[in-house]
DNA sequence: GTCTATAGCGGGATAGAC
DNA sequence: GTCTATCCCGCTATAGAC
């Protein structure tokens, strides 16, 4: 336990991921790790504070994985691959679905600082998208109406909503809109 | 009062679609309507019971209307249109998003009838989008590239994902994703 | 069908000892 | 930093009168 901070954020995450936000509690994130609910609110003292600084972390480790990719891989294709990949371990990892659609889900109850840094989190992958796209069409290795920006707020919105059915429809579900997604990007 | 039970349902489904399942209470839908909780429990026993009962009402409210739908508009991209108004009013009625996406965020806690029928509810949209575009298909007015009910899971994803997106960034961002997928499926 | 009252539990959060 | 103990509140759900 060398980072006791990081992992309450580690079991937080992942039952914001699996039971939501209002469905979690100290108890349970204080009974998976072996200690108190007093020492959860001693790190994060309010439930607000636990949400905000899961949001925060979640987002400067996104940004941090999305520029290694960008650097890894060099052509568009590669880098959409990289990312939906990425996605779609979420899903196998327990029928999480991405912590951006769960909080947006309760939306209206979460703290205005949290809200804030949501959209901060979700600005972020929504450039670094119209990025990937811009640069798929420059090359003519992508095909796609409209400007980058929109074809990149349908992909975000897509595999958002499409981790979400998987639960109620397996992960086929999952790699079918992905594939759709590709699919639709293609010069034929 | 003609129904008080349909009226508890209006005012919980609009508490399911802003606030999420495990985040609106009894109380909260018995101070809206100005009766005590008790009266609530009467009509629906348990949370579980009326969440069932608000699925179930969903469902079949939604059939008659994509009946009316396919009935009153001949065109695959009329009914594609008027399907897209659809959902754009959910997100317009105040921040509301889609029961399926809420209730599948929280998927994990709710009752396995629910879930069944939640099941239920999402197979018949897909089932009626894929009708639509294979419809449009067939007779030349839209394309896409693999089968209908691949696209249509892609279409329905999309829009689901849409509305949970639209709460951090304003409905602007769901009628992007809408015009979006309208530009894909035209005929260039 | 509706009410008041209440049981019983679990939630978030705090105090204070170690 | 972690604990035990506790506060207070709101939750789901029930009992029983009207």
């Amino acid at each position: 336990m060398p980072d006791r901070k990081e992992q309450i954020l580690d079991v937080a995450e992942e039952l914001l991921q699996t039971r939501s936000f209002s469905a979690f509690s100290y108890q349970d994130v204080s009974d998976r790790i072996g200690i108190s609910k007093a020492t959860i609110h001693h790190h994060y003292p309010s439930k607000d504070d636990l949400s905000l600084a899961l949001v925060t972390r979640y987002r400067t480790s996104l940004i941090s994985t999305l520029e290694k990719i960008t650097q890894e891989y060099t052509t568009p294709w590669k880098q959409l691959e990289a990312y939906t990949l990425l996605v779609s371990q979420v899903m196998q990892s327990g029928h999480k679905i991405c912590l951006t659609g769960s909080l947006q889900s309760e939306y209206e109850i979460i703290a205005n600082e949290t809200k804030q840094e949501l959209a901060n989190l979700c600005a972020f992958v929504h450039t670094w998208l119209t990025r990937l796209l811009a640069d798929g069409k420059k090359q003519q290795m992508m095909t796609f109406p409209g400007p980058p920006e929109d074809q990149a707020s349908l992909i975000q919105a897509a595999l958002q909503g499409a981790l979400q059915q998987a639960r109620a429809h397996g992960p086929k579900q999952f790699t079918t809109v992905v594939r759709q997604i590709k699919a639709m990007l293609k010069t034929s």
